[in-house]
Order: C-alpha cells, then sequence, then structure tokens
DNA sequence: CGAAGACTTGATGCCGATCAACAGGGGTGG
DNA sequence: CCACCCCTGTTGATCGGCATCAAGTCTTCG
C-alpha cells in the first residue's frame, strides 16, 4: 500500500522516487482502532508518533472544571503526536471518531530523514507552520468571533478538509461529530451549537437531512465565518533540492 | 555580538561550534523598529523571515467587525514570519511593542541550515512544537476558561517568559502591555481585564503599582489560570547528532 | 499647559450558558 | 423479537458573565 504521508505531502510538491522510499519505510507497521478508543491520553509518556492511515481522529484537552476542549481533527496522512518530538509525556488526548488504522513510527526515524533527506525536514517545517496558522485562525475565530460565525466556520473548513481527501465530495458532506463535539470544537454549548445549525439554515446557508449537510450558499457561509482560504497562498520554492 | 537564535537554542542543546558558526552567520543584517512601527502587515507579500534581537513584539490579526486577536508576544531570539516558510503572504500583523531590532534572514537560509546541519533543522521541528502545544493551551484558555482564569494564566505565562530571558526578574516584573493589549490576547474588552485585576488583587493573588505586577502567591495564581508548566518535560534526547 | 491615551468605576443589556423536558433511534440483553 | 435504555437532537425558560455605554481621573508627552 502506498504511503499515507507520502501521498499527503505528496500534494505539495513533487516527491522523488528516494525520498518516496523513505517516507514508505515509516509505516510498515499497522495498528487499528475501534471507534472511541483512546490512542494516546493527555500527561501519558510516549516516544513515538503516528501517521493517520485510514479514519479520522480528534485531540482535546479537558480543563479542570471538567469541560473538554478540542484542539484538532486529524485525517488521513495527518502525523500524529508531534508533540513528542519535543516533550516527554503527551499535552492532548488522541481519540479515534471512527475505525482507523494508524502506522507508529520511533522519534528516530524523524533524526534519520533529517540527515538523509533534508528537503523533507524543511518539508516538515513548512508543514508545521501550515498546521500554526490554522491553529491561529481558529484562535482568532474563539476570541473574536460570534457564535454562529464559529460554526459557520467549522462547517466550510471540515467540508473542504474533507473533500481534499476525497475530491468526489461536493456541496453535500457527512460531518460525522455530534454537536457537543462541535461545540467542544468551537467553546459552544452543545444546545447553543443546535440553536445555530437551526439559524444557519433558516438564512439559506445550509441544509441539513440526518446527519448530512448541504452547502446552499457557499460565499454566504465563508463570509459568516470569516473564512480565509489559505490552501491557495502556499508557496514552497524556496525548499532545497530533492535527493 | 552573539547570534540571539544561537542563545535561545542553546538553552536547549549544547551548539556544537559549527552550528554556532551558521547561526551567527544569518543575524548578519540588522534593522530597528520604533515603538508601535509594524515590521508586516496582513496579507503583505513576504519572503524573508527575522530574528528579533532586542525588544518585545507582538502579532495579531484584525477580523471583519474590526476587533483585533493577538495571536502572540514575541521575544529576543523568537523567528518571526516563520509562516513565510509555507505562505506567499503574511497572515498576521507583526509589531513592535518596544523599540526593537531584528536580523532579516532569506528563506533560502532555512534551506541550506537544513541541508548543513539536520540537527539544527530537527531542533526547528521541535521548537514549532513547544510552540504549536503553547497555542493549543491558550485555544483551550480561551475556548473554555473564565474571564479571571484567562487574564491569570496570561500573567504567570508572561512573567515566566521574561524571567527565562533575564534570570533577575522575581516575583516582581513589568507588564509592558495595556489593559487593552492584555484584553485582544485573552478575548476579553479592556473593561472587563480591569474588572479581573482588580478581583486577582483582592484575592491576594498579585500586587499591582504603576504597570509593575508582583505575584503574592504564585501556586494561586497559577492555579486560577489552570497554568501547565511545560518546560519541565522537554525531551530532546532523540535529535540526530551535531556536524 | 493642553491633549491624548490609559486606567477606573458604575449602570445597563445581550449573547450564550444552564436547566429542563421530550422525541427519535440504534444497540443490547432478556 | 421486543423492550429498554442510553445517546443524540430539539425546543423552551431562565440565568449570568462579560460586553457595552458612559463619565470621570490620572499619566504622559509634546
Amino acid at each position: 500500500m502506498a504511503s499515507c504521508l507520502a501521498e499527503r505531502l505528496g500534494d505539495l510538491i513533487d516527491l522523488s522516487g528516494n525520498e518516496r522510499a523513505a517516507l514508505d519505510k515509516l509505516e510498515q507497521r499497522e495498528r487499528t482502532l475501534r471507534r472511541g478508543a483512546v490512542l494516546l491520553r493527555e500527561n501519558d509518556k510516549m516516544s513515538e508518533l503516528f501517521v493517520l492511515k485510514r479514519g479520522t481522529m480528534m485531540s482535546y484537552v479537558i480543563l479542570p472544571d471538567g469541560s473538554r476542549q478540542i484542539l484538532r481533527f486529524l485525517f488521513r496522512g495527518d502525523l500524529i503526536a508531534m508533540a513528542s518530538l519535543a516533550y516527554r509525556s503527551s499535552p492532548e488526548t488522541v481519540m479515534a471518531l471512527t475505525e482507523c488504522a494508524v502506522a507508529p513510527l520511533e522519534r528516530v526515524s524523524v533524526a534519520d530523514l533529517t540527515i538523509e533527506h533534508p528537503r523533507l525536514a524543511a518539508l516538515l517545517i513548512a508543514v508545521d507552520q501550515t498546521e500554526r496558522v490554522a491553529l491561529t485562525d481558529r484562535l482568532a475565530g474563539i476570541g473574536r468571533a460570534t457564535a454562529k460565525a464559529r460554526v459557520a466556520a467549522l462547517l466550510i473548513t471540515m467540508r473542504n478538509r474533507l473533500r481534499m481527501l476525497d475530491a468526489t465530495i461536493g456541496d453535500t458532506f457527512t460531518l460525522g461529530l455530534t454537536q457537543e463535539e462541535i461545540g467542544d470544537a468551537t467553546g459552544l454549548t452543545a444546545v447553543h451549537v443546535n440553536r445555530m445549525l437551526r439559524q444557519l439554515e433558516e438564512d439559506g446557508l445550509i441544509a441539513r437531512e440526518g446527519g448530512r449537510f448541504t452547502v446552499l450558499n457557499e460565499a454566504g457561509l465563508a463570509r459568516t465565518g470569516h473564512h480565509v482560504e489559505r490552501a491557495a497562498g502556499l508557496e514552497l520554492g524556496w525548499l532545497p533540492d530533492a535527493r
């Protein structure tokens, strides 16, 4: 099977044969997870990282008062537990939202990669930046935007992300999240998420039926969510030559 | 003058002579900024990045309704505009909070670095992770914590950061932010920040006089702010050998 | 010395939280 | 196969934390 990581990075640049082979080698092992299974718990010791091969996952933290903040959703090709490259124990819990398969890899494999494939190391740095920007976008949304805007932003972002993995997805898609999960991602309660979804529906921006969403007015939804499409502005021309 | 970047990274690992020399070379040029000067504006084209050599800066975005979200504060040794490694135009505005000096460097210097010094590339990836975790900590705070907790968290975090740069700083320090800036960083209004500071004072956690803060009850303030000290859990043993 | 910015404090209002009740549905065990 | 139950979604009523508006003081700097 092809390397999911290679597939993901290959969307950004043309990988050389050597690079592709090096990435393939990282995903030899595989481990499956049932829906709801915890791959890594907050404060667990961690010594490896993972590539998500199938399914979707999320990472979150629990605050002292018991409330949950979902930090990010993870899709095929995403790296999980990159924090193990800096910290001894996990700053977040990682849980499967669907049946999943992950490929564990040692930190030392990343070290080898930086030596053998400097361009891939540089690319990892660049990918980190895209994820940092995604986080700051969410920070600004949660800090300053209204409830309706946050829910709209989540819908647009998730739709675009899902479409990157499956080009057949058009305006209709299955979100795969409960309203409580939407709330924990956006800093709202499930009850209020429900009302905001209804409002977006009444505004004619979306339609819903049984867990499936349809974007009726993409521009309007994007405007409501203060959405900025970052993918178009990518620029990786500075990367060194491939090996 | 010593390289600020080398100084910063040198706090994490022992740099080799070669590595130190490579880092020194990056900071040849220097550019100074007055208080309030904008180094980079949101959506500006960008082709270089910067090392902050003196002073403190902040980065922020402005939302469509005119409100501002401060994304991060920057200190000596921090890399600025790392997003230029992934994007064509800046996702955020970067402004000087005090008189500052920055060293501009080309993206291609980073490419060279990954080739010549794989360990430094790996270290950059690790540093990215620490900043990603700092962002997720703030995300959780803004999404789920009360106003008082957010202000307390900002005070603790800034105090610790300032102390890393200047070991003489004890429990008393100058924050160097207006209450409006505290509000824009925490997702609150200046008025409410004022009330929260008063409450923290009445709780006996801090004292204030003319822009200077004193931490009276460190454990209590940390608890109030749900603060997690990440620095203690660093683990960089996986890095490859130095060149 | 005047003006603009920062801080402070009170009064009021609203967005989203909380509490509560019920409907539908899918999985499980009897 | 059915009864039950837990999870999810839905809707209404009420509450509260933080925003907003307003007015005044203090500080700083030109």
